[in-house]
DNA sequence: CGCCGAGTTGAACTGAATCAAGAAACGTGG
DNA sequence: CCACGTTTCTTGATTCAGTTCAACTCGGCG
């Protein structure tokens, strides 16, 4: 009841209970222990040389995820949108500062818990933790894939995959960021496209 | 006790335990879940296609995990050694067919244990359960690096990165699948080295 | 001995990066 | 609502590291 005034877009209470399949009594239980959070575009939810121990659900927006490589480029390694979780796993799991930069590329509203309210609710309500461990497996598997498509792919066919999975965030993303997340150049996007268009 | 006999290399014994931090009794439990399996040279591990509902402690040998990709080329994605575990994840956590190829490039001696063991060991011992989660977390951070990887440096000095951190596997494993898992053509590897012997 | 797989060398090509500059879109405040 | 500045995207010219394809060497092993 106290709580219900904190979540204020019912997609959170869709997408979200659907996950795990909770009762109306452990669903209470899990939302009282996030927290609204807003940021507005271009604000960062985190920045590396930090711990960060939370992470935070994508109720609304739009944020991207990238670190500063070895020759201080920017790598974008994730790009998040509603329903989406953000955060440093880096940190998270190996007890370090943080080494990823997560950016708002449009107004947030993020949904966030601590790792320490997320370990007892996971001691409270044990599905939650095969649903974790299954979604940090799931995670490492694309995650290969991922890397088996930049291996195996030339860039435009990376292009066009990308336009086929996830036509939405062209529409939301600037196309530097798109660019970086592929691994192009801008300025080869930009005449790939044209070549495709003409065909 | 009748357990014993089956594990013949003491290395499994002092880095596995090692691990999990057990006690005795609880190390002959797990123990007593483990099966050794031995495979020569060449053999596959696993193929692509069927599931694989087990994984495997590598307790002597080496061995590469590859795909297929569209295609139709082998991309080498692990070069197991000593104290690795190989297993198809996709199978095991998605349920679906197996993707991965997983050969012997020594005989080795693996130690297997089948997912529904692990599970049944993971209630009886909670820490189990710990541990994979990290386990599973840091994999993704791994493999979130190799990324970085793969799109920030050339090949050369993904080549000079391998050879310093795990120079072991240049004696054990072929070039060509090096060359894959680096994903540089093995020409190029073979020019780079010269060029390298020259200065 | 001759075969085969693994590695090396050579020559030519190419696709994307780079650098530099211009056009278009965006948004912010007057 | 327009004007100005900033950001985002496009275009052009050049360059080069690594690929491709083909031939050759080397060493082990039946």
């Amino acid at each position: 009841m106290a709580i219900e005034p904190q979540i204020p877009d019912c997609r959170f209470t869709t997408l979200f209970r659907n996950t795990f399949g909770l009762s109306d009594k452990e669903y209470e239980l899990v939302l009282s222990h996030f927290e609204v959070k807003t940021i507005s575009k271009k604000e960062f939810y985190f920045k590396a040389g930090v711990m960060c121990c939370r992470k935070a659900y994508v109720n609304k927006g739009c944020l991207r995820t990238f670190v500063i490589d070895e020759k201080g480029h920017e790598r974008v390694l994730q790009l998040a949108v509603e329903d989406w979780w953000v955060g440093d796993l880096d940190s998270i799991y190996c007890g370090g500062i943080g080494t990823n930069f997560i950016q708002a590329l449009e107004d947030c509203e993020l949904l966030e818990i601590t790792m320490e309210n997320f370990k007892l609710l996971e001691t409270r309500i044990p599905k939650l933790q095969q649903w974790y461990t299954v979604k940090l497996a799931r995670r490492t598997i694309k995650s290969m894939k991922g890397m088996v498509e930049m291996k195996a792919l030339s860039p435009q066919e990376r292009y066009l995959n990308l336009l086929k999975n996830r036509p939405e965030i062209f529409q939301r993303v600037p196309l530097q960021y798109i660019a970086s997340y592929l691994n192009i150049e801008p300025e080869s996007i930009s005449r790939l496209r044209k070549r495709l268009a003409r065909n």
